[in-house]
Order: structure tokens, then sequence, then C-alpha cells
DNA sequence: TTAACATATGAACATTTATTCATATGTTCA
DNA sequence: TGAACATATGAATAAATGTTCATATGTTAA
């Protein structure tokens, strides 16, 4: 009987440092609301770094800052077309992870 | 048709800015190492501040002054029991949470 | 090549936040 | 009540981080 079974909690434990620091560093990606908003944004459809800038009314140059981001932890991914480059979800990961979170939220 | 059905996210909106924002909070709780740590020892069993500062090699204020936030976030809770206090998880969330980060972490 | 546009990036500044120290609060037992 | 112990908390400090401005890089079309 794998206490992991019942817990449903990967093989990970409390003495793994590392895999623990990964974790904050992850969940610091998901904790900023400019970041979550752009999250939020990607959910319908990909879109241009100026377009995300423009929907959430800011600089290019800060939701440019997080997109960087939220691409190192790929949890977007990009493509060029032309002058523009579209961002979209990298996987289905963020969607569980932000679903988590709500339900949390909305008790 | 509603979309949230296809893609699992609760009925929350990139214009609920109020939610987007109180998601970012929860978020940010995850995003410290200590915290990350307290939750994962409370994973097997509760305990009082001392033995996770024992068990993590830190000061009992910088424990007490972390279960304080993951107590606000209502991610732990505590009952008393003579001098000492115990501390456990306080739902499911918890683990879920931080299942979903393990996976997107371990690829 | 040059102009116009889209995106990325470095530096600076302001804000947030985690930890520590000192001390207060609360509990038990003699 | 007083001593010993467990926990909580306020203030101070140091470190991390988000945003902005200015500018660099990269792409397209004339």
């Amino acid at each position: 009987m794998d206490s992991n079974i019942s817990t449903n909690i990967p093989i990970v434990k409390a003495t793994d440092l590392e895999v623990l620091f990964e974790l904050a560093d992850l969940f610091k990606v998901f904790g900023d609301s400019t970041r979550i908003r752009i999250m939020f944004t990607l959910f319908e459809q990909e879109m241009s770094v100026l377009s995300i800038a423009e929907a959430l009314g800011m600089e290019q140059s800060t939701i440019s800052h997080q997109l960087r981001i939220l691409r190192q932890n790929k949890l977007v991914r990009s493509r060029r077309e032309g002058k523009q480059i579209y961002y979209s979800l990298d996987d289905d990961h963020v969607k569980r992870i932000i679903e988590m979170g709500v339900d949390h939220i909305l008790e």
C-alpha cells in the first residue's frame, strides 16, 4: 500500500528539496495577476503580444516581459507569423492548475 | 455547448478581475518554498509549530508567520491541545493543486 | 536599403515579501 | 501566583520582483 495511492500525490517527498523549490517557482509564476490575466486571455484563442496588451490595457513591454516568464516555464508557447508573434497556452496543465485554484476560491 | 465543458474551466471569465486577483493571491501562497515545505510536511500528519520548525530546520517564528498566511488562505487549520497547536492541511484542494504542479514539473 | 511596425530586453525605480530578533500572549503545572 | 514552555506578532532589514522608459532586434514592403 503506497501512501501515494490514497493521497493521490506523486512520488515526491518532503525531503526532495530540489523538487519542492521547483514547485514553489512554478506556482510563483501563477502568483501574479498580470500573468494570470494573460493566461485567461489565452484560454479563448492565441493572440499577438499587442493584442494581449490592448486587451489588458497594459504596456507592450510589460506583457512581453511576463510572456517571457510564462514561456520559460513552458506555460505558453509562441509562433511567429510575419511581424507578429502569436502566443498560446502550452499544455493542459495550465488549465487544470488554474481550475483547481478556482475551485478552492469558490469553495 | 458551453465552452467551459470542453475546457473544463469553471465559470470565470477574463473580465472577472476580482476573481483573477484572488486567484493570483492564492497561487502566491503556493509560490514560496517554505510554505510548500510546510504543506508537504503536513501531508503525512498533523504537527505542532515547533515540530515543523525542527523538521525544516527553521526558526519557530518563521514557521509561525508562514502558518498564519496558510491559515488565512484556508490551506491549513489548527487545533489546540494543551500548550501546543497542531496544524493540518485544510482540504483536498491543497493536495490536488500541488499534484498538478508536480505533474507539470515532471513533464 | 530604408521606413514602419512588432517584439524583446536592459536598467532603474518602487513595491512586496520573507526572515530574524525581541517580546507579547496564552497554557500548564507546581 | 509564578515559572516554564509553546505560539503569535510587531518592527526592521534584506532580497526579490513587477512596471516603465528607452532602445535594440527582427520582419515586411516599398
